[in-house]
DNA sequence: GCAAAAAGTTAGCTTCGGCTAATAATCATC
DNA sequence: GATGATTATTAGCCGAAGCTAACTTTTTGC
């Protein structure tokens, strides 16, 4: 191996580990909105089925205490995601809403998706909740293809 | 709308917020695992590709600090994954090497099926790193049969 | 074999996202 | 409209996972 060679495949190596972090980094970036993405989703359904969307409603569909709701609806409306007034309902932004339709539209291609490669419907929606944070674009592309071919 | 109607609808209705909530902390449970999984599977990895792991590797490999490695390295050491002497490098237990195994295999189904829908390798890598922890055992199943069919 | 560089550790800070216990406000019912 | 139940908030705790700054140990190169 040449002094040529070893500088090549050096380089060759540094930047399979840079793009390697990378990925890395990316999912925990990804993994920082998935709450937010998750109440925001889920306060316009609650809008959506009720009219309103009350805490207590949220802490039980989302399976945690309403003082853990109280918290992560602050960090929501210090984000502009939502707006809230003390002991009322919540609403969402103009932002909010945003985020909540590309949430929602996320998540039932990759449910669609699970669906139609033949996963039952149960498991398919606790897995499309965990994935749908994770798919970029191009694999979301994919999976919406792939649903409306079969 | 009779009566036992209503009480059935609410029932199912009951039901059906019971398995979302399920579904929530499903995925935050996967949530908790994420980190040790992915460190686990990265040492053995730097393992078997260099006889050792260094934390200055973990690190830039991971894309953190180093004293966000040594922090990490003691949960992990603490939760039995791993074994290490001070300023040496880290070494996999019983346990560590059966899960970082098993996150292996995972890691490798999902990314060739990515692969198998067309992604390109890049962007595969990176869904696939986010995607791994959250395909329970049926959809793992179902993507092994997917790409060994295409 | 010593000095400088590299690697590892420790201390201490931050944010997030859980929790319980206690308190406050609202709602519903009589 | 008072009162009891429901709902919401606040305070305060915890652990995970990130960071910087400062320090120690090990490795390397002369």
């Amino acid at each position: 191996m040449t002094d040529d060679d070893n500088l090549d495949s050096n380089e060759a190596e540094a930047r399979a580990v840079e793009s390697r972090a990378e990925a890395f980094i990316g999912v925990r970036e990804a993994r920082r909105s998935e709450v937010a993405e998750d109440y925001v989703e889920l306060i316009a359904e609650l809008i959506h089925e009720n009219g309103e969307a009350r805490p207590v409603d949220i802490a039980t569909r989302m399976g945690v205490t309403a003082p853990t709701v109280a918290k992560t609806l602050g960090r929501l409306a210090r984000d502009g995601l939502i707006t809230r007034a003390k002991y009322r309902s919540v609403f969402l932004t103009e932002e909010g809403r945003a985020l909540a339709k590309e949430c929602r539209h996320r998540h039932e291609i990759v449910l669609r998706f699970l669906l139609s490669l033949g996963l039952d419907p149960e498991t398919a929606e606790r897995d499309a909740e965990g994935i749908e944070h994770h798919v970029s674009e191009r694999t979301l592309a994919l999976f919406a293809a792939f649903s409306k071919r079969s």
